[in-house]
DNA sequence: CTGAAAGCGCTTACAG
DNA sequence: CTGAAAGCGCTTACAG
C-alpha cells in the first residue's frame, strides 16, 4: 500500500476499501501518529484554524460567546486563534493581519464596524467570515446573531410598563451593538411620548462596575432624577445597585434599574437584577456551525440567523410599581 | 540576489549585508510578503505556536493571566493556541494532545496537578514547558509564580490581627492552589492555638458567587458561627457579602469576611471586600519572557521565580474590631 | 479503487 | 557574506 493511500484513508476519503481504512487507521493509533498539520497546510494550501476577534476577554458575554466557538469548533476538527482587539480598530487591522498570514480555513468576527482595511483583508483573502453578535440583511454577509435594538426596546418597555415615564440610558463603549440598544430604547420611549435627550448619558469609557456607580451617583443627584435607569450592560448595573445601596436609594422604588446581558452575578445581587438574557451560548455554536459548513464547502441555506433572547423580570426593577 | 539570502535578510539572519537586508525588507513590505508560517514549520521542523493550559476562562484570574501570556508572546513574533482544562485531567490530556500536533516551539501550564500521561507527554515531546501561578524548586522545572500557602497565611494572619480566634476558611473547586492557600491558613491558626477542622468548609463545586452567598448562610445559621471567614476566591467572598446584606448579618462586626485574588469587584462590594492581589498579569508576561528565552535557546539562570502578593485591607475586615 | 510523480514554500546544511 | 541543492511531510492532479 502507498503512502497516498495511507493518506487517503486517514482523512477519511471515500474511495479507499473499508478494510485498508480500518487497517491504516490502526495502525496509525499503535504507532501514534499524528499528521503534521504544517506539512498539510502546505501541501493543500489550507490550515484548520479558524480565526477568531473579539473584542475583550474581561466581559463574561464574550468569554461564554468564545467557550461556544472553541467547543464547536474543536469538535470539527479545527483549532482557534484567538485575536482581542481591546475594542480597537487599529488593533483589529494588525490582529487580522497576523492571522491571515496563518492561512486560517475560516474567519469569525464580532459586528460589523471596522477599519476599511480591515474589511478589505477580509473580502481579498477569500477566507468564509461568519459575523457574530449582529444581524445584517445585505447579500453575501454570514451573520448569526439577535437584534440588539429590539433587545434594547424590550428593557425600554418594561420599565414603561413599570409606570416610569422619565427613563434615563446609560452607555458606555459605545460600540455599535451599544448604539443599536440606545437606538432601540429611543424608539420606544419616542413611542411613548417620553423620550428627553437629557436622559440619555454616554461616556466612551469600557463598561465596569466602578462607571455603573459614578453614574448612578451623577444621574441621581440632578434636579430632576429619573424614576427607571437602563444600563447597557450588567456589570454598570450592578456598580449602580451598589452605589444606590451606599446612598440608602431604594431599588426599585426610588428608582427602578436594569442591565443588558445577564451575567452570572446579576442574580445574585440586592436586590437581584432585571436584565436581558443574551443568547451569545447559542450564536457561538450557530456561528462556528455555519462557518463549518462553509469551509467544508457544503451550502448554507439560512446565511442570516436571527436568534431569541429573553427579558429576565428580577426585583430592581418590580414590586413597587408595578401596575 | 537568491531566494535564500531574501529568507536570511528576513529573518534578520545576520551574515547579510545591511543594504540587502534593507532593500529586502522594502519590497517585502511593498508587495504585502508575509512568508507562509506552514511552509516554515516544516522545513524548520519548528512552528511560531505556544500552546496554553488554563483551567478557566470564567474566571477573571485566567482571564488577566492570559491576556498577559498573549501581549508578551505577540509581541515576540508567536501566535498563542488557548487550551481550557476545566480543571479536568483528562480533558488537559486530550487538549495537549491536540495542541502537540501543531509541533508548538513552546508550552505554558498552569500548576503542577495533572496525569501521569500528560506528564508524560509533555516531557517526551520536548517542548520548552514553564509552569505557572505555582512554584517548585525541583531541577529541571520551570515555573513563575507566588507561593500560594503563604499568601494563604497572609489573610489568615491579617484576620487573627483583627482580633477574630474562631476564623473559617471557605474552599471550593479544591484544586491545589485552593488547596496550598488551606494549607497556610492551617499553620497560621494553628501557630496561634486556635485551629479548628470545624471551621474548614471544604467544597468540590467550582467557586461562584451563588456557592458563597450558599456558604455564608451555613456557617452563620450553626451554633457557633465564627468572628472571621476567609474565602478562597473574590467571587465566593462577594457573594457572601451580598447574603450578609440580605440576611443583615453585619460586616465586619459580626463577621468579618475576606477573599482572595482581589478581583474587579471587589472595591465595589458594600462594605468593599479585603481580599489579597496576586500578580497574575505578572506571572503571564514573566512566564512568557522566560519562555521565549528557552525557545530561543537563550539561557534562563533564573528557573524559577516568585514574585510578590499584596494583602488590600478594606473594610469587610476592618474597622469594628481593630486593635 | 490505487499509485507514481510532482510540488506546496520555505529553510537547513554544505560549499564557496 | 552569498548561493545551489536537497528536503521538510504531506496532498493534488493525473493516470490507470
Amino acid at each position: 500500500m502507498s503512502p497516498i493511500t495511507a493518506s487517503r484513508a486517514l482523512r477519511g476519503e471515500r474511495a479507499v476499501t473499508p478494510v485498508l481504512v480500518e487497517r491504516v487507521q490502526g495502525a496509525a493509533k499503535r504507532l501514534g501518529y499524528v499528521p503534521d498539520p504544517a506539512a498539510r497546510a502546505l501541501a493543500s494550501r489550507r490550515s484548520n484554524h479558524v480565526a477568531v476577534l473579539i473584542p475583550l476577554l474581561s466581559n463574561q458575554l464574550f468569554v461564554e460567546l468564545l467557550e461556544s466557538v472553541q467547543r464547536t469548533l474543536r469538535t470539527a476538527g479545527f483549532q482557534t486563534l484567538i485575536g482581542v482587539t481591546h475594542y480597537d480598530q487599529d488593533e483589529e487591522e494588525q490582529l487580522l493581519g497576523e492571522q491571515l498570514a496563518h492561512r486560517p480555513s475560516g474567519l469569525l468576527v464580532t459586528g460589523f464596524e471596522r477599519s476599511e482595511e480591515t474589511r478589505r483583508l477580509i473580502a481579498s483573502s477569500g477566507v468564509p467570515c461568519v459575523h457574530m453578535m449582529e444581524t445584517s440583511r445585505a447579500s453575501g454577509v454570514h451573520c448569526v446573531g439577535f437584534s440588539q435594538q429590539d433587545a434594547g426596546h424590550a428593557v425600554a418597555a418594561h420599565l414603561l410598563e413599570g409606570g416610569a415615564r422619565r427613563i434615563a440610558f446609560v452607555g458606555a463603549q459605545l460600540d455599535s451593538r451599544v448604539m443599536k440598544r440606545a437606538e432601540g430604547y429611543r424608539r420606544c420611549l419616542r413611542g411613548a411620548g417620553c423620550y428627553d435627550p437629557a436622559l440619555e448619558w454616554l461616556h466612551p469609557a469600557p463598561s465596569s462596575m466602578a462607571l455603573g456607580a459614578d453614574m448612578l451617583a451623577r444621574i441621581m443627584s440632578g434636579p430632576q432624577p429619573p424614576q427607571a435607569i437602563f444600563f447597557c450592560n450588567d456589570d454598570m448595573a450592578q456598580g449602580a445597585l451598589l452605589e444606590a445601596m451606599r446612598r440608602g436609594i431604594r431599588v426599585p422604588e426610588q428608582v427602578a434599574i436594569a442591565g443588558f446581558n445577564d451575567l452570572p452575578g446579576s442574580s445574585q445581587m440586592v436586590p437581584p437584577l432585571t436584565s436581558l438574557r443574551t443568547p451569545r451560548g447559542e450564536v457561538g455554536a450557530a456561528a462556528a456551525s455555519m462557518l463549518v459548513a462553509l469551509m467544508r464547502g457544503r451550502p448554507v441555506q439560512d446565511t442570516c440567523i436571527e436568534l431569541d433572547y429573553e427579558l429576565v423580570v428580577r426585583a430592581s426593577t418590580s414590586g413597587a410599581r408595578t401596575g
